[in-house]
DNA sequence: TATTGTTATACTCTATAACTATA
DNA sequence: TATAGTTATAGAGTATAACAATA
């Protein structure tokens, strides 16, 4: 997210020779997959830098708000619904509880596992990140009405889930 | 995406003790930006997938996508239109050189600028290409109707656009 | 034998600074 | 002075293999 467009190029003419300033991106723009990744990357933009005000990135939002919501999960549960790997979750689990957002206690159960619990901090971090979200996600969809956006969310699970 | 997910888990009990398999992910789930990613996250699985037959990974698909239908683009215009640095296009585009995919030839009137062209053996394979994608894209959004898929792409470049 | 969490490590992707040659 | 393309390099993000403790 860095490349500056050009003032706007009086173009209509060389489209032929290939020396317009903007290109055909037609075929490309007729795929899911391609406007998927680019509504994520425009959000994705924003929502990094809203969240560096509560030091988080996506990733760390993510695990915090589902701890908020499923207090006790584990980092297995954490990974298989994240879709990220253990070894890359070990060091930012590590970290939250450095921070002093997340507790880890061992399992009731099953001596392996360890269960994650927000702490207080971390509850009210939370809280106001997640406002924060809430937010920004209405400004990113702004140019949609609250049933356009709906509609967006649900043909999204569709392909996904 | 290696993260295996369980049978099924006969839960519907211990939401509360946060000992469920299945993880409440409602929150992010009501996120544009959430469902955006893990969509495209799942096209782009099977789009990786497929496209090693031909060598190419999802950059190198759209270069020479865009290069099918702007042939004598160049690199500045294949950075702002699909928002990667300029350092990052160089060795893809030295390698399709050296694939034999495109051919690079000097700008007509400027000096600095190379124009960018598919070669006959750089057409054959994005013609392949092309039909390939537009046929896993069938796949991705089968649970779509045709109209529900030309919604869903209204509403992605609602959001970024 | 399989699973949870972990270490170490490698590979890919993305980003920054600085250079050259042209404009 | 600014731009196109390039080099070198640094930093995220993501991946694999292997281990200890527990089931």
């Amino acid at each position: 997210m860095t490349a500056a467009p050009r003032k706007k190029a009086a173009s209509a003419i060389a489209t032929q020779t290939g020396r317009s300033e903007r290109l055909d991106t037609r075929m490309l723009e007729s795929l899911v997959g391609y406007n998927a990744r680019r509504a994520w990357l425009a959000v994705s933009t924003v929502f990094a830098e809203r969240m560096t005000a509560y030091g988080l990135k996506q990733v760390d939002f993510s695990v915090l708000s589902l701890l908020a919501h499923n207090p006790g999960a584990t980092s297995r549960q954490l990974c298989a619904t994240l879709d990220i790997l253990p070894p890359n979750l070990v060091s930012l689990i590590s970290t939250m509880d450095s921070r002093g957002l997340i507790e880890r206690r061992p399992h009731p159960y099953d001596g392996r596992a360890i269960g994650l619990y927000l702490t207080p901090a971390g509850e009210a971090l939370v809280r106001e990140a997640e406002r924060t979200v809430v937010e920004l996600e209405n400004e990113a969809s702004e140019r949609l009405t609250a049933r356009e956006r709906e509609t967006l969310i649900r043909l999204l699970q569709k392909v996904y889930r």
